[in-house]
DNA sequence: GTGAAAGCGCTAACAA
DNA sequence: TTGTTAGCGCTTTCAC
C-alpha cells in the first residue's frame, strides 16, 4: 500500500464520468449502461486498478476476513484444520487471518484483540491448553462477531461448536486395551481446566467403570504443560513399584503419545508386550512410528470445512441463532501399539 | 465488525474534547496533558474501545498485515516456515494473511489479487510448482510491495530470496549415494520449469559427473504433477529390463519419498539392498518410517523467520534496496533408506 | 496543549 | 442511467 495505485477517481476522471458511476459499473450494479461499464472495466483493467478492500471494508463494515486462532500451526491437526477452513473460506470470498497461541493463555488474549482491531467478520477459535478465563472471547460475541469453537472447546461459551465425541473416542480406546488384556491403564492428560482432556479422562474412567475396573488415582496424570511434562510423568509412573507400574498408557494426544513411545524404546521396555500406548488425534507420523500407534483419529480437514460453514449459517442469519455443536465421528485405528484380541 | 464498537468519537464526546486529543492520547503522543491522557485511556478501557485498524489502515496507507502463500499449508515443511514467519511478524506488529495455491498457477494469481485489494504491506511467496510465468508476483513488485520469495523462487524475479543450498544439498545426497556402492541413480523431480527441481538436478548431475557416472537419460524423469505421477514413473522404472532399472531413488522431496518407500515396501523391494532412496525436506514422518528415509534436512522455522527479516530490512530502506538470497544450509541426514558405506 | 477541518478510497442514499 | 453528497473511523496539518 504505497505507491501510486489508481483508484476509482483516476478511471473516473480519465473517462469523465462520476465516481459511482465507476463504482456501480465495477461492482456490477445492473442500472449501468452497457457502454459506460464496457468502458470502466477496460480503463481499470488499463489502469491496473485493484479495488481497495481497507476503504470498501470501512464503508461496508464487513472485512470479509475472518480470523483464526489456533494453538500450534505446524502441529498436522491445526494446519490441516486450517487447510479445511482456507479452502471453505475462499470459495465464499473470505480470506484468513491467523494466529498462534502457542499454548499461552495472554498471546491468545493478544491475538484476540488483534482480530477485533481488525474488524474480522468472524473468530475460529481452538484454545490454548492454559486458557480457563473466556471473557476475551465473551467479549467478541458481546460484539455481534460470531465465533466458532473447534476441537479445543469450552462449556462457558454458548457459541457453535466443531468437535469430536471425545467421550465416545476415549471410551473406545480404552475398552480395546481391556479387551485386549491390560488392566493398569493409566491417562496421561492436560491441565484440570482443559475441556477436551476432562472429556477423554470421563470417557476413559466410563469404560473402566463399564468393565469393573477401579480406576487408580495414581495412574490419572494432569500436565500442565504439554511439551516436557508428559514425558517426566511416564518416567514417574515408570519407577513405580513393579505391582503398581500401568500395563497401558492413554496418552491426551499423538504428539504426547509419540515421544512416549520414543522413550520407551530407548528404555528397551517392549511395546505392546508390556506396555500399550494409545494416542489421539492421528497425526501422520503415528502410521509410521515403529511400533505405528494406535490412535483415535479426527476428521481434521473435514472439521476445517464444517467450522466455517457453521460460521457462515451464523453470519446469514445472526437474529435468530442458537449455538449448534457439529460432532464429528472418531474412528479407532488399531495398529501395533496395542494387543491384538 | 457490526454492533456499537466504540470510536474515539464517543470517548471524545464523553469526555467533552475533541477527537484528534483523544486520538494523540490513544498514540501516546508527546504533546497531551497527562491528565487528559489518564481519563481518555480510562474512558477507552470503560467502553470498550478497540482501535479500527481498518479506518487506521486506509488513512496512513499502511495495513500492517503481510501476505503469504505456500502451496499446501498442511505440508510440513511449509507449516513450520509459516510459524516462523507468524512468529517473527508479531513481534514486530504484523498480523498475516495466508494463502494456499494448492500447486495450481490460477489459484495462485488469484490469491496475489486478493492480497493486493487487501493491500498488504508485503508479500511472502514460495511458488507453485506450475508457476512459470511471474507476472502476477511482478505486478506488485512494481506497485513497490516487497516481495520476498522462499524455498520455491524463480530467477526472474528481482526480489530478496530465502533458499537453501539446493544444488549442494542435492550434490550432498547423490554423492552419499555414490558412495554407498549406488551407480544406476534415478532422479525423481518436479516439471522442467520448476526452479528448485532444475537446481537440485544438477546438483545431481554434478554429482555423478564428477565420479564419472555417465548420466542416464532414462533415470531422469519430470513429473508435472506432484501428488500422482512420481509413483507412476517409480512404477515405470521398476518395469524397465534388469539391466536398466535403477539401483537408487533420489526424489524431490520428502512428499514423494514416503510414498515411494510404501510403493516399494508393497512390492516387496528391500531397501537399501535392492535400492536406495533420499528424499528432500526432512518432513516429521521421514525419521519414523520404516526404513527411516535418508534425506537433506532444510530449516524450515529459519527460513520463515529469515523471510521476515528480510522484509523488514527492505521496508525500513525503500530506496536502496538490493536483491539479497539468504541460502541457508542444509543438512544431509543418514539414515536407513540408503547403505552403509 | 487542544481543536477544526480535510481527506484516505469507497458505497449508498437521494436527486436529477 | 448518471451525478452529488455525506460519511465509514481514523490521522494529521494548521490554527489558536
Amino acid at each position: 500500500m504505497r505507491n501510486t495505485q489508481a483508484t476509482i477517481r483516476d478511471i473516473a476522471i480519465k473517462l469523465n464520468i462520476s465516481i459511482s458511476t465507476v463504482s456501480r459499473a465495477l461492482r456490477g450494479a445492473p442500472d449501468v449502461n452497457q457502454e459506460t461499464k464496457k468502458a470502466v472495466l477496460e480503463m481499470a483493467e488499463k489502469l491496473n486498478y485493484e479495488p481497495n478492500r481497507v476503504a470498501q471494508s470501512l464503508r461496508i463494515k464487513r472485512t470479509n476476513t475472518l480470523g483464526i486462532i489456533v494453538p500450534e500451526i505446524s502441529l498436522h491437526f491445526f494446519s490441516s484444520a486450517i487447510s479445511g477452513m482456507q479452502e471453505e473460506a475462499a470459495q465464499h470470498g473470505y480470506s484468513i487471518m491467523i494466529c498462534q497461541s502457542l499454548e499461552s493463555f495472554e498471546t491468545e488474549k493478544q491475538n484476540v484483540h488483534m482480530l477485533a482491531a481488525n474488524r474480522v467478520d468472524g473468530l475460529l477459535i481452538s484454545m490454548s491448553s492454559e486458557t480457563k478465563d473466556v471473557a476475551h472471547i465473551q467479549s467478541l460475541i458481546n460484539k455481534n462477531i460470531p465465533v466458532v469453537l473447534f476441537d479445543r472447546v469450552s462449556d462457558a461459551l454458548p457459541v457453535a461448536k466443531v468437535v469430536v465425541d471425545d467421550h465416545d473416542g476415549a471410551f473406545k480406546a480404552t475398552e480395546h486395551l481391556i479387551q485386549t488384556g491390560c488392566r493398569r491403564i493409566a491417562y496421561i492428560g492436560g491441565p484440570l481446566t482443559f475441556y477436551i482432556s476432562n472429556q477423554r479422562k470421563r470417557g476413559y474412567l466410563d469404560a473402566l467403570l463399564h468393565h469393573n475396573i477401579i480406576p487408580d488415582e495414581q495412574l490419572i496424570v494432569h500436565c500442565h504443560e504439554l511439551h516436557t511434562e508428559p514425558l517426566e510423568q511416564v518416567k514417574r509412573l515408570l519407577s513405580l513399584p513393579k505391582t503398581q507400574q500401568p500395563d497401558a498408557l492413554f496418552c491426551l494426544n499423538d504428539p504426547i503419545a509419540v515421544p512416549v513411545l520414543q522413550l520407551l524404546k530407548e528404555k528397551n521396555i517392549r511395546v505392546p508386550e508390556e506396555i500399550s500406548v494409545v494416542g489421539f488425534t492421528n497425526e501422520p507420523v503415528s502410521a509410521f512410528i515403529e511400533p505405528s500407534l494406535t490412535t483415535v483419529s479426527q476428521p481434521s480437514h473435514e472439521m476445517g470445512k464444517k467450522a466455517i460453514e457453521l460460521f457462515l449459517e451464523q453470519s446469514h442469519d445472526l437474529d435468530n441463532f442458537t449455538p449448534v455443536t457439529a460432532t464429528m465421528k472418531t474412528t479407532l485405528l488399531v495398529r501395533n501399539s496395542t494387543r491384538k484380541v
